[in-house]
DNA sequence: ATGTCCATGTAATCCGTTACATGATTAT
DNA sequence: ATAATCATGTAACGGATTACATGGACAT
């Protein structure tokens, strides 16, 4: 129900293609929802036969044909109406805390390299989210339209240091037991996993 | 391919039927990785045609009949194998930030109370887990089988707290810019929203 | 009377992912 | 030469969501 009005929502900066359209779910509002773009194009052609966007054909030399889409009046109408609707809070879902729920199951070394990957990934995003800020928005205020993306970033810088300091907590944490648990084989698990 | 994994997952604890899996999926693990019970019941299938998990039917009287699903040495490898290959990063996927995305072209009013209704939420959750956290691992550290499970809580704790904190500052900063865009009608937005 | 808990499933639809397919232009 | 960028799409599959369906036990 949401990639239609998220590509709505793109659309009411311009009007766009669906390459375009495909880059911004990669870049910008990428960070707050991805779409990769086949779900992009198929989106499309639903939401051009509900009406809520126009296709005009721009014809180019050198370069494919490209269809440019344009939010309707119904388009505007709809993406007001769903902003209107209350939103559902959002799952984790990270199969990263599936592994470790399973922890005496699974070997921990790759649990380790992964999780230091994971660090690295959740700086460098933080890092990404701090520039952008910074460059965007130097003095931390936001003229009226653009209140929402501001917010949105600093979603992310929250989100991202969170994580990033999780991780090193629990390459903190997991050694010690791992150590305890390898060099000192008592075997004190109730249930076996030598099966 | 996560959502097998994860049901392996809950069954090196105890054998379970798919009820009982369905309501971890929505407190423990499910904290991490939601599913309903139509999508463990059609895993389960497969699991089992694929010789993962064993299923034994146990007869009851004045309740339906139960089918209780345990890991076969096959599920524990397969498990294993899936625990030593690296995770993904999740992406946040908030439609909540999709609307305030495309904050001119929606109302502020119902964004404010979702607001406040997704603060309620997190601070409900943050407080969920540390009262978890304190219950289950008083003194701050787990038993190395456990070590995981309280990680898992932690990254809890961290997100809903960084949810939270967002949440408040959102809804200091939307309605000073809502009131002088509504107050003082400048218009100063480059692209129209009045059609 | 009404609703929730236990316990399992089917069917339909929608969303997401991966692979395949084309073809000129520009940069390394 | 090789790869990336621009630009669109089809096909097939797999994962997630929602609705429908059954039926006894037990609590309010």
């Amino acid at each position: 129900m949401a990639l239609g009005d998220a590509i709505l929502a793109c659309l009411t900066e311009r009007p766009m293609t669906g390459y375009e359209l495909a880059k911004t779910f990669d870049n910008s509002l990428g960070f707050f929802w991805k779409a990769n773009h086949q779900q992009i194009y198929r989106e499309l052609t639903k939401l051009r036969d509900r009406g809520h966007i126009q296709g005009r054909e721009v014809v180019q030399s050198g370069k494919p044909n490209k269809l440019v889409y344009t939010l309707t009046p119904e388009g505007r109408a709809a993406l007001r109406h769903w902003g209107a609707r209350p939103s559902s809070p959002a799952s984790i879902k990270d199969d990263l805390l599936v592994r470790l729920y399973a922890l005496d199951s699974v070997d921990i070394e790759p649990l380790r390299t992964d999780l230091m990957a994971r660090l690295e990934y959740h700086r460098d995003r933080f890092a990404r989210y701090e520039r952008i800020l910074n460059k965007r928005f130097p003095d931390g205020t936001a003229p009226p339209g653009d209140v929402g993306k501001l917010l949105g970033l600093r979603m992310g810088v929250r989100y991202e240091r969170a994580v990033a300091e999780w991780c090193e907590e629990a390459l903190d944490t997991l050694p010690a037991s791992a150590k305890a648990a390898s060099v000192t084989p008592i075997g004190g698990s109730r249930r076996g996993i030598k099966g």
